[in-house]
RNA sequence: GCCUCCGUAGCUCAGUGGAUAGAGCAACUGUCUUCUAAACAGUAGGUCGGGAGUUCGAUUCUCUCCGGGGGCGCCA
C-alpha cells in the first residue's frame, strides 16, 4: 500500500478564512498522476496499467523534501529508461502552490522541494484547524466497530489485558480522526461456571469475614484478595444478613463490583466503551441455534464422539462417549475440527463467539476490528472459518493480534501468578506509573513484538522516559505562550517568512501527521503515532534551545512570528497527545 | 510435530522493494544568571540471525535452516 494511492482530503475549511489545507504527500501524488496523464495524452509516454504513485519523505534532506521512485517502477511496464520517464514526468508536472521545484536524480528519482513561503503559511492553516488538526474525511462518516478488552468480570483487569485496552482505544481515536463514526464494544460473559465459582468464592470470603472457620479451596476458587475486600464490604453493609443468601446473590454482587471496578479502571486511562455486549444474550435470542442450523444445512456440522481426522488411538479413547457437534474447521485450513456443542449439550466458548461475530457483521459496519491477544489466534481463525462457512462476508472483519506483555523490574521479569491471585493489575500499574506512562509505553510497540513493560523506566522522571520527553515539548510551548502573553506580545502580526530552517524542519514533520494517522488506520498500526510523537519532540527540543521568543536580541517582528510558530507547535503536540489518550499538561 | 510472532548498534526497539539502515538508553566529551536542564551539542557503535532464490536493485518478498516467545482443550 502506498500512502499516495489513498488520496486524503481535508474537511472543507471554515468559512471566512482563505487558507486551503493540502495533505502531503497525497497532493504530490496527484500532481504526478496528472503529469503522467498529460504525458500520455501528448504521446510522450505509452498508455497502460501503472503501479500506484508512491511518494515519501526524502531519505536525506539535501535531496529534497519528498521523493518518488515511480519512474523506476514504470521502467519495466513502459519499456523506457527510468531517467527518461522521470524527466518526462517532471516536464509535465503542473504547478502547485506548495511546490518549489522538482529535480530528477539518477537512476530516476523525482525529488520534490516544498515552497518555503507556503510551508510557513501552514502555521495559520494549523491554527485555523485548532483541536481538529489533521482531521481527515477518508472515512467519510462510515461506521467502524472496535471490540477490545472483553474480559469476563471475574476479577480486576490485569496487565495482560492492558495492552489491548490501549491499542484498541487508540485505534478508535485514530479512526475518528480519519472521519469514521466509531463504536467501542466490550464482549463479556457473566454466565457459566467461572462466574459461579466467583460467587462461591465470595461466599466463603464473606463467611471468613464474619469470623467463621472456612477454608477457600485452592482448586477452581478465586484466590485474589479483591474478594476479601468485597467480603469485608458486604459485612460492613449487610452484617450477617446474607448468611442465608443463595450463591446467585453473591455472584450478582461480585459481578456488579467487578464491572464497576473494571469500568473505573478503564476510565482512569480515559477509555469508555459504548456498548457492553453480553454473551449470554445470544443464548436467549436463539442466535446459537441459528448458527448451528445454518452450519448443519451447509453440511459443516456433524455429530461424533471424536473428530473425523483423529487418530485411531484418539477415536478409541473417545469410544462410548456421547457425541458432540463438530464444525468442519479442517475444511478451512485449520488443523482440526472444533467442537461447538459438547457431549453434555452445552455450547463451547466458540459457538457464541461465532454467533457474536455474525451479529457484528449483521450490524453492517464498514469496518469491524477485533483486538486480541496472541493466545486467541487459533480461536479467531476458527470463528472466521465458521463465518466463511456460513457464507458471511468476512472481508470487513479485521483483527489485530497482540503479542504478550512482560512486566520488567530491575532488569528481570516480575512474575505474575493468577492462581495465587497476586498478579499485577492495571490499577496497580496506573498507581505506580500514572495513566500517561501506561498509555504511552503500552502503545509504543508494534503489535507483532512482545512488549516488555519496564517499570523502572515508566516511573523514571528523567530523560530516559519518552512520556515526559513528549509532554515536555507541550509544556515548553505553554511556558512561552504564558510568558509572551504576560509580556504583551501580539503574535497576529508577525511575518512568518522571517522563520528559519529549524522551524521549517519542524513544520515539515508536523505536516506528516495526516499521513501518519491515515497509515495507522489503514495498516491498523496505532503504534505509529507514538513513534511519530517522539520524532516530533526530537525535532522540537533542539529548536527550542535556539529559537527564542523573549529576549532583548529578538526583534519584535521576529518574536511575533516565532510566537505564532510555537502556538502552532503546541497545537500539534496537544493533538497528538490527545490522539494517544494522554494529557497535554501546561506545566510539569 | 503443526500453526503463529520475533531475530536490525552493548541494551530496548523503529523502519523499508530504491539513494549513505534510524531513534532512545548505556559509554565517552561538553552546555543552565537567559521562555521548564524531564533539555541540548558532540564522539563512538551494524556481515539488518545463516544460506539460497526472485529483481535493474532485497535488511524488506519467497523458500530453507538456526535461535527465542505464544498457541495447538468437549477451557474461556
Amino acid at each position: 500500500m502506498h500512502i499516495a494511492a489513498r488520496c486524503a482530503r481535508m474537511r472543507p475549511s471554515a468559512p471566512g478564512r482563505e487558507i486551503d489545507l493540502i495533505v502531503l504527500p497525497a497532493a504530490h501524488a496527484r500532481l504526478v498522476e496528472q503529469a503522467l496523464a498529460a504525458a500520455v495524452a501528448a504521446g510522450n509516454l505509452p498508455a497502460g496499467e501503472r503501479p500506484a504513485v508512491d511518494i515519501r519523505p526524502a531519505a536525506r534532506p539535501e535531496l529534497g523534501d519528498y521523493a518518488s521512485a515511480i519512474a523506476l517502477r514504470l521502467a519495466r511496464p513502459l519499456r523506457r529508461k527510468p531517467l527518461e520517464i522521470a524527466n518526462t514526468i517532471a516536464g509535465h508536472l503542473p504547478p502547485a502552490p506548495f511546490l518549489a521545484s522538482v529535480d530528477v536524480a539518477p537512476p530516476g528519482f523525482l525529488n520534490f522541494r516544498l515552497d518555503e513561503t507556503w510551508l510557513c503559511a501552514q502555521i495559520d492553516a494549523m491554527l485555523q484547524e485548532g483541536d481538529t488538526l489533521a482531521q481527515l474525511d477518508n472515512g467519510n462518516g462510515r461506521r467502524a466497530l472496535v471490540e477490545f478488552v472483553s474480559a469476563n468480570p471475574t476479577g480486576p483487569l490485569h496487565i495482560g489485558r492492558s495492552r489491548g485496552a490501549i491499542v484498541g482505544d487508540t485505534l478508535a481515536r485514530l479512526l475518528q480522526a480519519c472521519g469514521y463514526k466509531v463504536e467501542r464494544e466490550y464482549y463479556f460473559n457473566n454466565a457459566g461456571r467461572q462466574m459461579q465459582m466467583l460467587g462461591e468464592s465470595l461466599r466463603i470470603r464473606y463467611l471468613q469475614a464474619l469470623g467463621r472457620q472456612v477454608d477457600l479451596p485452592e482448586e477452581d476458587f478465586y484466590q485474589g484478595d479483591y474478594l476479601v475486600q468485597q467480603a469485608r464490604l458486604l459485612r460492613e453493609e449487610q452484617g450477617e444478613a446474607l448468611l442465608s443468601a443463595a450463591g446467585r446473590d453473591y455472584q450478582r454482587f461480585a459481578e456488579a463490583q467487578m464491572f464497576a471496578g473494571i469500568r473505573s479502571t478503564l476510565e482512569r486511562i480515559d477509555i469508555r466503551h459504548d456498548r457492553f455486549f453480553n454473551e449470554h444474550s445470544l443464548y436467549e435470542n436463539g442466535a446459537l441455534e441459528d448458527v448451528l442450523d445454518r452450519l448443519q444445512a451447509r453440511d459443516q456440522l456433524y455429530q461424533a464422539a471424536e473428530w473425523e481426522g483423529a487418530s485411531e488411538e484418539e477415536k478409541n479413547r473417545a469410544a462410548g462417549r456421547a457425541p458432540a457437534s463438530w464444525f468442519r474447521a479442517s475444511r478451512f485450513g485449520i488443523d482440526k475440527d472444533h467442537v461447538l456443542m459438547r457431549s453434555d449439550g452445552t455450547p463451547t466458548y466458540t459457538l457464541p463467539d461465532i454467533a457474536y461475530h455474525a451479529d457484528k457483521l449483521a450490524r453492517a459496519y464498514d469496518l469491524t476490528v477485533n483486538i486480541l491477544g496472541a493466545d486467541h489466534y487459533v480461536q479467531h481463525q476458527v470463528v472466521r472459518a465458521a463465518l466463511d462457512a456460513l457464507g458471511e462476508d468476512t472481508s470487513r472483519l479485521r483483527v489485530v493480534i497482540l503479542q504478550f506483555v512482560r512486566l520488567m523490574q530491575g532488569g528481570v521479569e516480575r512474575k505474575m501468578s493468577t492462581r495465587r491471585g497476586d498478579y499485577e493489575t492495571l490499577d496497580d500499574l496506573i498507581d505506580e506509573t500514572g495513566p500517561d506512562a501506561v498509555r504511552y509505553l503500552l502503545l509504543a510497540r508494534s503489535a507483532d513484538a512482545r512488549l516488555d513493560f519496564d517499570l523502572d523506566l515508566a516511573v523514571a522522571q528523567n530523560n530516559d522516559n519518552p512520556v515526559y520527553y513528549i509532554q515536555n515539548a507541550h509544556v515548553r510551548c505553554a511556558g512561552i505562550l504564558r510568558r509572551a502573553e504576560a509580556a504583551g506580545i501580539d503574535d497576529t502580526v508577525g511575518d512568518l517568512s522571517l522563520l528559519g530552517d529549524n522551524e521549517r524542519c519542524f513544520l515539515r514533520k508536523a505536516l506528516e501527521l495526516p499521513a501518519v494517522i491515515e497509515q495507522s488506520v489503514t495498516e491498523l498500526e496505532p503504534h505509529r503515532i507514538a513513534f511519530y510523537a517522539h520524532d516530533l519532540a526530537g525535532i522540537f527540543h533542539p529548536l527550542y534551545e535556539n529559537v527564542r521568543v523573549l529576549g532583548e536580541d529578538v526583534p519584535p517582528e521576529l518574536a511575533a512570528a516565532r510566537l505564532r510558530f510555537y502556538r502552532a507547535a503546541q497545537l500539534v503536540f496537544r493533538r497528538v497527545l490527545t490522539l494517544m489518550g494522554m494529557s497535554a499538561p501546561e506545566t510539569m
